[in-house]
DNA sequence: ACCACAGGTTCATATAATGAACCGACAACG
DNA sequence: CGTTGTCGGTTCATTATATGAACCTGTGGT
């Protein structure tokens, strides 16, 4: 393994759990050499990409960041498309909408919008990892994205987040066929108690899936009127994203 | 300098003017050798932080910098707070605001709203470098940065980007001079034409400034009562901003 | 047919990364 | 009040890794 991708690597150990950390608890999570790292966060402090707090020692995540998403969006803006489409979302559905991205095998959540029109709602935090078997989001990807991978992750550990997570591949595979036929996923309390999230597919120049466009209700107001507009809505929605980034929908994505 | 340094460095040579570049367009900007320039490509590839376009072979920056950005946001955030104090500023002076934050000697704009009162209106990009001497902001930043930097810049070369702007040192010593004294600093047409800028600087947690909040308008909109109305908001709304984000103004700042 | 330039690859060489041991500072503890 | 453990940071001989000149291969222009 590269120099460099060890050093990225670094990056990828912050989460939401971990927004902040110090030499030994990267050292330890890296299972690299305490020099090593020290090195390497210098270089990626430098660069601008970590900063150090003063006061305690501990890293985070840099500003340079910021600056290279915002010229990342000036090349593909994906961000700024995708939440003029979740606002339009949540105020037609009055509910929380979210945008999520598929990368390394993970999918992880970028943006949401959330609506003012009820007391309670669905809340999110961007950049978090979703399952791909308990979320309407990850199922969506999965029943459009390469055979072999939906089978892949179906015949891997099913992780049950609630007492509601489907680990039944059968019952997951009927799932995906269901998807696959109306263009939209759903998983209810799957991934947490209490939600139900509604996802359809996203997709790039290659006719692949990049990602999924979600709305998440409490299960409390899921009626067949709102469940019905929130599938028509979505599937509109996500149709529109995908050809404002310059995707193509492929041939068996049910128009 | 470290490998890891010089890979970063190659994610530095995007900009707006080259949002995308080709294997031998990237040897040349960075003075690498090619092979070297490729290896690392290849690892940013893998890191998610550049993509590869299918038809041509051009890298752009990858969508991996958005996770890294909206986990940042999750730490710091500077650019959510930042866009709802924008958003304000753009509602009551009419005109277009932006924030901007100093990183390796260099002011850039990270986010910006603009009005939607007038039909004409200064535009802007993000991630875009801004002159020190030439805009409201750097003149924000360099009257309250350490003294040494504000006469470092003074006594280099000062761009002349558009027939008004002010190149004579002595000159914008007495424009710092002003702006420490008012906590406003102005710039009139010296980056771009017939715009007028004003901007106050933004602090972090140890009263040095990162940054700046600035407001553009068309010079021929620039009336008195207009200016009055920027400069009270601008510094409440900096103000607001600097202690939001957990900074302190020092105690040279005019209250 | 030719040239120039593109992206990508090879392999001996040289340079930069590595890791065990070490340092000083700090906090907890008996 | 010394002992112990952990922290961030540093050193330097060893070794693994990065490097770059040269080489493919394909393409577009003339």
């Amino acid at each position: 393994m590269g120099t460099v991708t060890k050093a990225l690597s670094l990056l990828g150990l912050f989460s939401h759990a971990r927004l902040e950390m110090g030499l030994s608890e990267l050292t330890r999570l890296s299972g690299m050499n305490k020099a090593t790292v020290y090195r390497m966060m210098s270089e990626l402090q430098a660069a601008g990409f970590v900063e150090q707090l003063d006061g305690d020692r501990a890293y985070r995540l840099g500003s340079e960041l910021l600056r290279l998403a915002a010229l990342r969006e000036a090349a593909v803006p994906l961000l700024s498309v995708s939440r003029e489409v979740l606002r339009h979302l949540c105020e037609v559905t009055g509910e929380t909408s979210h945008m999520s991205l598929q990368r390394d095998g993970r999918l992880t959540t970028l943006t949401h919008a959330y609506s003012s029109r009820h007391g309670t709602r669905v809340a999110m935090e961007d950049a978090e990892i979703l399952s791909f078997h308990a979320t309407g989001s990850g199922l969506a990807y999965l029943a459009f994205a390469a055979p072999g991978f939906a089978e892949e992750v179906l015949s891997g550990p099913l992780t049950r987040h609630t007492p509601e997570t489907e680990t039944n591949p059968d019952r997951l595979r009927a799932a995906l066929d269901e998807a696959r036929r109306t263009g939209i996923a759903e998983s209810v309390g799957g991934f947490e108690a209490d939600v139900h999230s509604h996802a359809a597919p996203i997709f790039g120049p290659d006719q692949t899936p990049i990602g999924a466009l979600a709305v998440a209700a409490p299960v409390s107001r899921m009626t067949p009127e709102l469940k019905a507009l929130i599938r028509a809505e979505i599937k509109s929605s996500a149709l529109a994203l995908t050809q404002r980034i310059g995707g193509f929908c492929p041939a068996s994505y049910p128009a």
